[in-house]
DNA sequence: TAGATACTTGACTAAAGAGATCATATTTAT
DNA sequence: ATAAATATGATCTCTTTAGTCAAGTATCTA
């Protein structure tokens, strides 16, 4: 699980507009850029998928922007992770497919699983409870 | 934890060396190429960091070759691939350190560091051992 | 209805890293 | 001597990632 700028950036936004879905008013990529340094252009890229996955919707025009439509409780770190990150190839080889070879793929399975395990504990709503108060510690020990 | 087909290369290197460790006669790299498919000149390198780092000794000369030069006990999974893999650059990014980000930051440490403890488990004997009873499941549940 | 605001779309570029190769030099057993 | 190996440093290509741009479309507000 290789965390890029790109899942980092759709995170950010998704949090930013989960934290914000109470006001009814939607959030200009604007508000998001200033706010959280990301360059606006691959933001606009980023909120595209986000869109095509139904997890955000759009609002065109003036006073427009985007809104969470999603539930924030069904949606973990790991399925954003997952839907804006990379294809995860595995990593291209040339290498005979041996018993070592084997072996050693299922530890780095194994590995790539604890990662993602981790990752899926952590729901929206629990990032936007976490932020609230301001409690950067103590979580999921 | 980004496990690449260096990483993958060096840790069959190591595993041939330690299966053949007994044997006094030292293992040249076309054995390991015609083995596992590994590109030649590109485990030359590899093989270079490894020598670098004290875990292998290198026999030049007719019949040279390589040979484990360290305990298969002590040296994990995670050793090898944290000591010939990328250098865990933490992805390029030009947002803002803001509460959310360090938020984020934290759960992929958490993800990271999961990882890594899987990797950390697994030492040279231990592979070693599963290849020779050539049990590839039922190994750290 | 004009203008400002904001999203839409598709193509594009730059830089970095990964994977792999090569030529040449050096060492050593037989 | 010669064959068999490793040593070294440079280089190359391809893919991915990060980020950009321009022209277009929709909508609110005055």
């Amino acid at each position: 699980m290789v965390i890029s700028a790109r899942v980092h950036y759709a995170c950010l936004a998704m949090l930013e507009l989960a934290i914000r879905s109470n006001d009814g008013t939607p959030v200009a990529i604007r508000e998001i850029t200033d706010r959280h340094g990301v360059p606006g252009p691959f933001l606009v890229q980023i909120l595209r998928t986000l869109r095509a996955l139904g997890w955000v919707q759009s609002i065109r025009g003036s006073q427009g922007g985007y809104r969470l439509s999603v539930d924030p409780d069904t949606l973990t770190l790991l399925d954003i992770a997952e839907a804006v990150g990379s294809q995860e190839a595995g990593c291209r080889t040339e290498a005979h497919s041996t018993p070592f070879a084997e072996m050693l793929q299922e530890h780095w399975d194994d590995a790539a699983e604890a990662s993602r395990q981790i990752l899926s504990q952590a729901t929206l709503s629990d990032l936007v409870e976490q932020a609230r108060h301001g409690d950067a510690t103590m979580f999921y020990i």
